[in-house]
DNA sequence: TAGATTGTTAATCGATTAACAATC
DNA sequence: TAGATTGTTAATCGATTAACAATC
């Protein structure tokens, strides 16, 4: 079976085209062309045909696509076609607001299960799940069939989390912890590093009285 | 003046290399070579220099780099050589936690103003700080000498929160709603979407099993 | 049919890696 | 001096863009 090589941008775009899509679902509109599509999300057209021809033929020469089908298509290719449960270790601030995410649950994923080491959190409400001890990991992880575990501990905890999910066998990672997480071969993470986003926007506000520049295209 | 472009990923680089030089400083370590940094952050010691590069010469061939130096060199690169003051509009559950947020302490972020519309969320206490009607946005604007506003409502309010901060002199944003803001020239922004970040995650998980592979050096 | 727009190939652009002369 | 490691150039790799034949 031949594998393809697919960007990792362009998983991040399709995600982004979805969104549009389902907004144009909603106004009604049948068809769209590629640059119109284009237009909408802030990419070139030519952009959203390549990212498209990783994954087949969506469209119909001189006509553009079907928005209800190509977003159904593009929900298949990210998994989206189903709801996801995850589980959310770490109750803290970060991890009670990600609870109470409307964003995550308009996407399809459920948080199932919230766990804490600290026993002033266990046994704390949050929304409609009460704060869990560790070891109740994997009855939670069989129960709901949980593949996707979110760590929101702070770093120095980070890695011990990350190994006993893997232990307990989720395969994918969402890492709020600022530090570089090891994983076995297999095992899919993203991470969320909410301070490198500051400051590349404190690098900007520097260069820009400097000599540098990002080579970034203006956001606009 | 010859303005330098630089990519992006040297600048989310340079603040990892940021975090891990610190955690050597307070180790003790004088000397590093761009070898054992590549080691300790997961990338190449080629990519390691060449980052420097673009900044200016700060090792010594045959030797490596001072710790503390570098450490310093980058941070003013970055324009961490001082606290940076914030504003955050939106006081729901992420913005809460993002004010409560210790990373950003630790690295020199001070939010000094929370703001929302909900009457019911105006004068609620947030840490030390009393959430505040968009009115008042410009006073703590000029009175803290703000610079960078963090948007954390949602994505309908998104921008035209954003034009305001604009109107007000902000030049920088950090962005959490999961939409494309429209910006004038010169402003900065930074999106940060956790949905995203997740459906990258069920794409590698519904991936692994057709016939695609996320072209992705793999995180280790 | 004529006009529009896809899917795809080739050209371009940009970032990473390899290699090594310079030099501490 | 000999060994180590930088800074930098050239080679490679990968992603984006441009262009256009195919075709609805």
């Amino acid at each position: 079976m031949k594998i393809f090589k697919i960007p990792e941008a362009t998983i991040t775009r399709l995600s982004v085209y979805s969104r549009y899509l389902k907004d144009l679902e909603k106004k009604g509109v049948v068809t769209i062309s590629s640059s119109e599509i284009a237009e909408g999300v802030g990419v070139s057209s030519a952009q959203v045909r390549k990212d498209l021809a990783y994954f087949g033929e969506f469209g119909t020469k001189g006509v553009g696509y079907n928005v209800k089908d190509l977003l159904s298509y593009i929900r298949k290719i990210l998994g989206l076609n189903k709801t996801w449960n995850l589980i959310l270790i770490g109750a803290g601030n970060l991890g009670s607001a990600l609870v109470t995410y409307q964003e995550f649950k308009d996407r399809g994923f459920n948080i199932v299960g919230v766990f804490d080491n600290d026993l002033v959190k266990i046994g704390k409400q949050i929304a409609d799940l009460k704060v869990l001890p560790v070891e109740d990991l994997p009855d939670i992880i069989e129960k709901y069939d949980v593949r996707i575990g979110i760590i929101a501990v702070p770093a120095k905890a980070a890695q011990s989390v990350a190994d006993v999910l893997v232990k307990n066998g989720i395969k994918a990672i969402l890492n709020f912890a600022p530090i570089n997480i090891h994983l076995p071969k297999g095992i899919a993470i993203q991470n969320v590093d909410l301070s490198i986003k500051l400051e590349a926007l404190t690098f900007s506000l520097t260069a820009s009285r400097q000599q540098y520049k990002l080579n970034v295209e203006h956001d606009e």
